[in-house]
DNA sequence: GGTAGGATAAGCT
DNA sequence: GCTTATCCTACCA
């Protein structure tokens, strides 16, 4: 089931050249022994201090998006509308604000966790959106600054290439929403939103 | 099928 | 006090 995971010197580029490179592996967590993991097939790339919808805007360093600024291949988990977490995947270079924004994963092991979380009937609804997908993996607070080759999170093949990737406008935010930094596999069933 | 409103808390002005 | 990288439910068509 589990691949290698990815070496670190894979998210040393640009947020928006590995986001769509992640789309086909697995995101694959650990929590109290239970395995889940899921395809990525949807992402989005916040690119940088000069990006006016990322949390790294104008290079102001909080305690909340500090792991933003941490070295690629660390796990950046916010907190965000009270009650849901999201997960990104840090990149470029230490002290360089920018990362990518997992949104939807097609659910592939730990299914009966991940309904148990989840609490939905669909299991197309399972990771279909950033605060479903980390609600379904247990991913909280406690995962953020973990390194993305480690044993409670890790990002593995191998890749399932997809067929097509499509591109679009990001979601959820108010600023700079015309970049086209949103990116998913063409066609999934399990994308938080069509194209 | 679609959309409006509420939940709920940290961070910023 | 307002905004927020969201989700769920209720309601209307």
């Amino acid at each position: 089931m589990s691949g290698e995971p990815l070496p670190r010197s894979f998210y040393a580029r640009d947020a928006q050249t590995v986001a769509p490179d992640l789309l086909g592996y697995v995101l694959e967590t650990r929590s109290r022994g239970r395995v889940t993991a899921g395809r990525i097939v949807e992402v989005e790339a916040y690119v940088g201090p000069h990006d006016p919808a990322a949390h790294g805007f104008g290079n102001r360093r909080t305690q909340r998006n500090d792991a933003l600024f941490g070295p690629p291949g660390f796990f950046y988990v916010y907190f965000t509308y009270g009650m849901h977490w999201c997960a990104n995947a840090v990149t470029r270079s230490d002290g360089f604000p920018s990362a990518v924004l997992i949104r939807a994963l097609e659910p592939l092991d730990g299914l009966a966790a991940m309904r148990r979380r989840r609490g939905v009937q669909s299991d197309r609804l399972l990771c279909a959106g950033p605060a479903r997908l980390c609600q379904a993996l247990a991913i909280t607070g406690t995962y953020n600054k973990e390194w993305l080759d480690g044993d409670r999170v890790r990002v593995t093949g191998p890749r399932v290439s997809p067929d097509e990737i499509v591109v679009g406008p990001r979601i959820g935010i108010s600023k700079a929403t015309d970049w086209p930094l949103r990116f998913g596999v063409s066609g999934s069933p399990f994308l938080s939103r069509a194209f």
